[in-house]
RNA sequence: GGGUGUGUAGCUCAGCUGGUUAGAGCGCUACAUUGACAUUGUAGAGGUCAGAGGUUCGAGUCCUCUCAUACCCACCA
């Protein structure tokens, strides 16, 4: 097994090229990312890693999740607990066919010349090498999932909860087959859900047609050919006299038969206030027929082509049947008026080709039926889980959109007409009987010697995405994994997939188990471009996460998708900021560096050092201080602000001022080494591979399956001591740089100060690069903090500085005149202004 | 049409339940430098907290309105 290198002096700056593969290799052969391998009485914590699409490469948004998935996994794994992180992927059937479709088309076929079976050994063939890419990616994020336990929603486990789901909701009447609207995607030749179509804001021509001796506008006239109504509203004094009748209308010579009807639904102040209705190929007109028992002609077909219900355009697709008709109403003098009008295009998500609505016999999950047995809807169990507060989803507002979304759900649709995807376990006999069942051989049980055919279809891909945090666990078998692991503890996913997603396994959860999939949603917000822009391939601005890697190292990558981002905001990332970060994670590198090798002896120190100056009881209560902030930042999902404590601990305490006062006061090994173990800790969940790296070098295992310390308390006066101190040396050093005396001179200073001792001045004077005088030196004292210095200068106290001080001291002097200041603020704050009043009067 | 965010230094963002002279990183300016680190150090400049009202002893923080901007939902023929 490749051993990390042990550099007895470490290289001068740090490498993640030469580490980060042999890291992970440490890591994944010790066991421990498979909890099982973890102390038995740790909680389980558990993570279903969001499995993406098995289409090949790993985007930053991916990247963002691992991070954040990753630094929840270790914090726990620290923490004691069986961290457990289940990876995989989804087969994702129509993005997935049609990419492969995409190949097909540059070699120039199709799968229809292909035909269903080798088509589908092309996507297999296809999928199996994108799966080795995102696993490769997936472990190039650091990401420390038990890939023991790797899923992908097509394996035949998977496959068999799939299956068992369909049944069980089949028999509960939850499921059932409709003739209804479906919004038909022309180019994929599927059903679409309602989510999975996408508006596109266009101008549109309002046409108005005549119709009969009626006036009726439509943005779609071709539709016109299948009208069997006229819908207007019922108070407009114009149609009154029209309503119940039934009217023939020619359409440049195409002879309908429409029926007069009123509705409140119809706008009067829309277009001509009447519309055509066309029951087979509108939602709305086909609730219209419904209501009003209107005929239902079926104009166009699957490939978006007129029907020979269309007369003379028949076999025109649905835009040259517009042109066709619309010259022709021209001729006979019917188109009367156009208008443009803006609204939106639906087109479909995957390959934004407009939708063709249909009439179509389809399979839908029924949302507002109850469930046998349990008085309850699907729709009411999803929303009582989070509305009871089982459900925790942050940050809080999107558990309100998720509301809205349940309450305006309709019943699902997900028969889809694609081949990528699990087949509807529905098989028909010969005299068209349906039989539900999970194999063929069951249901030729059931069809008692009658030939059988599958049904053609495959289901939506979040029917099968829904089971993912149970079906990956072994359901429907009770296994181990399902008792111990199951509702899992946080779903981490963007917020871009709530209602695909996150409501649908809440709901299928909640109904086949009875119990949630997960306890916290934590939603991340979208990673975008230096000027807030999607990264989007067409535009070029995507930032490759592989490339950052290569370029900046994971740890830097995955700090700069951490830190500054709030939950549920979106971000900008850009080459600086990681930049940035690769500069922090090399300082933490030479801080260990430095520390190595002045030590005498590299070891772990297990107990706490005993302090023997100020700096050392300020560092270890700072450290105490952070250890405390950072575990409540990260038991609340505030990794951003954990992200940036430790970052300010180690570059602006540990090395601005704690090394350069070891470097002083000297003898500190222990302290040095304690701190650094403790950092390295901390730090872990955040840049696992530096911190591994470094730990490498005290040969004491794994820093992985450390234990993240425990705050301790710490006396705050210490902390206020040393800034004492500090504001000491930092105003000296202002002092020195505003009078353009050079560092390396050491002008004359004499300091008094009641709370720090002579040693401590002698500190100072050394940081502050001034001569420690033993004597006032003739000269007028300057004030600063509770500290007067002599010191030789030439300048004091600037006029703007001069004058700043006196407007701030007005201020105080007016509020603490201030009779309704007095009487009703409270006597701490009172003090605390009377106080700020004195230091400020005490420096002029 | 309905809803939800965001607007704080040149840029990217913190600022929790109202109470130090509003912070950080990057960038900028000046200076420094062979011993952990130039992927560095020290110091500095830079903000009427989008605007207008209001509540309060006190508002970046709470309320109302306005403006700008982003996104989500619904879709009208």
């Amino acid at each position: 097994m490749p051993e990390p290198e042990k550099l007895s002096v470490m290289d001068k700056a740090y490498d993640p090229k030469q580490c980060e593969d042999r890291i992970y290799d440490l890591w994944e052969k010790s066991g421990f990312f498979n909890p099982d391998n973890l102390p038995k009485d740790g909680q389980p914590f558990v993570i279903s890693m969001p499995p993406p699409n098995a289409t090949g490469v790993l985007h930053l948004g991916h990247a963002a999740g691992l991070a954040y998935e990753d630094l929840m996994i270790r914090y726990q794994r620290l923490k004691g607990r069986q961290a457990l992180w289940l990876p995989g992927t989804d087969h994702a059937s129509i993005a997935t066919q049609t990419k492969v479709e995409k190949i097909l088309a540059k070699e120039g076929t199709d799968r229809h010349r292909l035909g269903r079976e080798k088509f589908l050994d092309r996507v297999r063939e296809f999928v199996a090498n994108s799966q080795g890419n995102i696993r490769r990616q997936i472990k190039k994020m650091g990401s420390s999932c038990d890939w023991s336990r790797e899923r992908y929603t097509f394996d035949d486990a998977l496959s068999v909860a799939v299956n068992q789901a369909f049944i069980q909701m089949y028999q509960d009447g939850l499921i059932y087959q409709g003739e209804r609207i479906v919004n038909w995607c022309p180019r994929c030749q599927s059903t679409l859900a309602d989510d999975e179509v996408e508006y596109q804001p266009q101008i549109a021509q309002l046409y108005y047609i005549q119709y009969g001796s009626l006036l009726v506008a439509t943005t779609r006239p071709e539709t016109k050919l299948a009208d069997t109504g006229v819908a207007v509203n019922p108070y407009d004094k114009r149609y009154k006299a029209y309503i119940g009748q039934e009217l023939e209308v020619s359409l440049a010579g195409h002879k309908l038969k429409v029926k007069v009807f009123a509705d409140k639904e119809v706008d009067k102040d829309f277009g001509s206030g009447a519309i055509g209705v066309t029951p087979a190929h509108s939602a709305i007109d086909h609730n219209f027929a419904l209501k009003h028992g209107l005929e239902i002609i079926k104009l166009i077909d699957e490939e978006g082509k007129i029907l020979p219900s269309g007369g003379q355009y028949q076999g025109l697709t649905t835009l040259e049947a517009r042109a066709a008709l619309l010259k022709d109403l021209e001729k006979s003098g019917q188109l009367v008026k156009l208008e443009d009008l803006e609204n939106n295009l639906s087109v479909c998500y995957r390959c934004q080709t407009p939708i063709e609505p249909l009439l179509s016999k389809q399979w839908f999950v029924a949302v507002d039926k109850k469930i046998p047995g349990r008085n309850q809807s699907l729709k009411e169990l999803a929303f009582q889980a989070v509305k009871s507060g089982q459900i925790k989803i942050l940050p809080e507002r999107f558990a309100k959109i998720y509301f809205h979304w349940i309450n305006n759900l309709h019943d699902w649709c997900i028969s889809r007409q694609i081949w990528w995807g699990h087949r509807i376990p529905v098989y028909y006999t010969e005299n068209g009987k349906v039989i539900v069942a999970a194999s063929l051989e069951q249901a030729q049980k059931q069809a008692k010697g009658q030939k059988l055919t599958q049904d053609q279809d495959t289901l939506d891909t979040w029917f099968s995405s829904a089971l993912w945090t149970f079906s990956t666990l072994g359901w429907p078998q009770e296994t181990q994994d399902l008792k111990k692991f199951h509702p899992t503890s946080v779903m981490e996913t963007g917020y871009d997939i709530i209602f695909f997603w996150v409501a649908r396994m809440i709901i299928m959860s909640q109904y086949l188990l009875k119990e949630n999939p997960f306890e916290t949603v934590y939603l991340h917000g979208m990673v975008r471009d230096k000027d807030g822009k999607k990264m989007s391939k067409s535009i070029g601005n995507g930032i490759d996460p592989i490339d950052m890697i290569e370029k900046f190292g994971t740890d830097a990558l995955r700090l700069s998708l951490i830190i500054g981002s709030a939950p549920g905001a979106d971000s900008r990332l850009y080459e600086e900021k990681i930049a940035g970060y690769r500069n922090f994670v090399n300082k933490l590198w030479n801080i260990s560096r430095y520390i190595f090798s002045s030590v005498k002896k590299v070891e772990i120190i297990k107990k706490t050092p005993t302090a023997k100056t100020l700096a050392d009881q300020w560092i270890l209560a700072e450290m105490h201080k952070l250890i405390g902030q950072m575990t409540d930042d990260l038991d609340n999902f505030r990794f951003s602000s954990a992200g940036e404590k430790i970052y300010d601990f180690t570059w602006n305490k540990l090395a601005d001022w704690y090394l350069e006062i070891a470097k002083i006061e000297g003898d500190k090994d222990d302290i040095l080494l304690y701190i650094l173990q403790k950092l390295l800790i901390l730090t872990h969940p955040f840049t696992p591979f530096v911190s591994e790296q470094i730990w490498q070098q005290f040969d004491q295992g794994i820093l992985m399956v450390a234990s993240w310390p425990l705050a301790q308390d710490f006396d705050a006066t210490v902390i206020s001591d040393f800034s004492e101190l500090r504001e000491l040396v930092v105003s000296l050093r202002n002092l020195k740089a505003e009078n353009k005396i050079l560092p390396t001179d050491f002008p004359d200073c004499y300091i008094e100060n009641s709370v720090l001792d002579k040693s401590y001045l002698e500190l100072a004077a050394r940081l502050a690069r001034v001569k420690l005088a033993t004597a006032k030196l003739d000269l007028e004292p300057l004030a600063i903090g509770s500290s007067r210095i002599w010191i030789n200068l030439k300048k004091d106290m600037s006029a703007k500085e001069k004058q700043d001080l006196q407007k701030y001291i007005k201020g105080l002097e007016a509020q603490l005149k201030n009779r309704s200041f007095l009487d009703n603020a409270p006597a701490e704050i009172i003090e605390q202004t009377k106080k700020k009043l004195q230091e400020a009067q005490g420096k002029l």
